[in-house]
DNA sequence: TTTGTCGATTCCGTTCACCGGAACGCCCCG
DNA sequence: CGGGGCGTTCCGGTGAACGGAATCGACAAA
């Protein structure tokens, strides 16, 4: 019994462990990759692959490498917080996208960090790093500023204390700073985001509210950072926010 | 020993039950519920959504009900034949919707039935009965029979043999009528379905080919039955289609 | 207040599903 | 012909997972 002894898992946490293994850079994966990555040995990630492609949440390509499968998508469909909200914001989404022909973005907060739900890019709008279903950190997108102004104070202390990524020059890395700019945000009832995530873009976002007025999403515009003052577009993402919020269904809880 | 006895089960298809008991009906459950619809012991249903839970599987509400969660989502949103399509056709279907202001669906094959991967809908275009993550049957939607119409031989075949459903007195429900559907539907390149899935809407849809020229998804624009005569969308539809097998990289296999 | 119901949670002893090492077949490359 | 990476199958040992039972809390009816 010479080798190394691997910390027991069980085999939900495997199972898990697989899916986490595809990533955007890498959607398809070999199962020794899987294996690799997942920490697991090969004969069990071939039996616990075997069994999810057998259900659907993975797919095999015609090179025999794995893939997120679309069963897996259409169970995940069903998160409240995501198509749920999706499909009352999708309008105002599109009218805001109509009106301005630039990127439209949604998303929530989960954790220290924010997903982007949806995103609405035409042909013309300025190309941006993010992706729906992708992750971001909460303190340098126009989103992530109005989600982070309004969440629970503990998350706000927790954010603050992590050390600040500064993605450009103009990030704000200085807690006491971001502070300040978290308080505006409140005030204005609108975020700024100038060349905080890449130089050559500005975001603008507003809170959506659920029926209890508590803060659950936010919706932003990127412009181009020389195209428009911020506070010309503020009063357009804030009229799609209220009309989002208006719109959420109080859904009884029964 | 005079229980019955379950049939053994693989923890991983367990997991997985659990997962399939959220439909877009009841998107919340209480353990129980859950339990019961996976069919599976209070206690290891327990234990399982505890994992579930703790990874991000799932959430549960301040009422302690469960519902899909948000990181699922995360990694479902990387199969490519969700997300990955989606995000090269968006623009496409930005454009037909601000052309049109009518609903416009984006929709893949899965098996014997097809899965809506997007769908733009403004606050005037008709009211339909599809979701996003939503499930349908091949033959009577406009995407449907696109997809169908190019689908393997045996994929038509069995499709063909199973008994048609009538939604409505308009649904094509003979085989052999439905197959010369399908040969006008390849002559034409695009499909029309006229009252098929609701007396007071029409769709037509076109095919969307990857590089090989396979037929992988399909765009549809749904309008009132009275609006306008199919033949006037289908251009339009068709150019947004082939606007998208266009633009689908080659995606080398590196 | 008492009683009954239903759901959630924890405990415990049993057992079989799951495990990893090893061996094998396959393909590609040197 | 040998080496290496990948996928697949086989096998015997073991501990993760199991269900029954008990406990607890919330709520409604009596």
């Amino acid at each position: 019994m010479g080798g190394v002894v691997r910390e027991a898992r069980s085999v939900t946490a495997k199972v898990l462990a697989m899916l986490e293994a595809f990533t955007p850079a890498t959607p398809e994966l070999t199962l020794s990759e899987l294996a690799r990555r997942a920490d697991i040995s090969l004969p069990t990630a071939h039996r616990r692959a075997a069994e999810l492609v057998d259900w659907g949440a993975l797919e095999r390509g015609a090179d025999g490498r794995y893939r997120v499968g679309l069963r897996l998508w259409e169970v995940a469909s069903l998160a409240p917080r995501g198509l749920g909200l999706r499909d009352v914001a999708m309008p105002f989404l599109e009218d805001l996208y109509e009106v301005t022909h630039e990127n439209v973005q949604l998303a929530v907060r989960e954790g220290l960090e924010l997903v982007f739900v949806e995103r609405i890019a035409g042909r013309h709008a300025v190309p941006v790093l993010t992706r729906v279903g992708g992750r971001f950190a909460l303190h340098a997108t126009g989103v992530g500023l109005v989600l982070l102004a309004h969440a629970p104070a503990e998350v706000q202390e927790q954010a603050l204390a992590t050390p600040l990524h500064a993605y450009t020059a103009k990030t704000i890395t200085d807690p006491d700073r971001l502070r300040e700019v978290l308080a505006a945000v409140r005030r204005n009832g609108y975020s700024v985001s100038d060349g905080q995530v890449t130089l050559d873009a500005l975001s603008v976002a507003a809170p959506i509210r659920d029926p209890r007025q508590d803060v659950i999403a936010a919706v932003s515009l990127v412009v181009r950072a020389d195209t428009a003052a911020p506070i010309t577009l503020a009063p357009l993402v804030q009229a799609a926010a209220r009309g989002i919020s208006r719109t959420l269904a109080p859904r009884p809880a029964g």
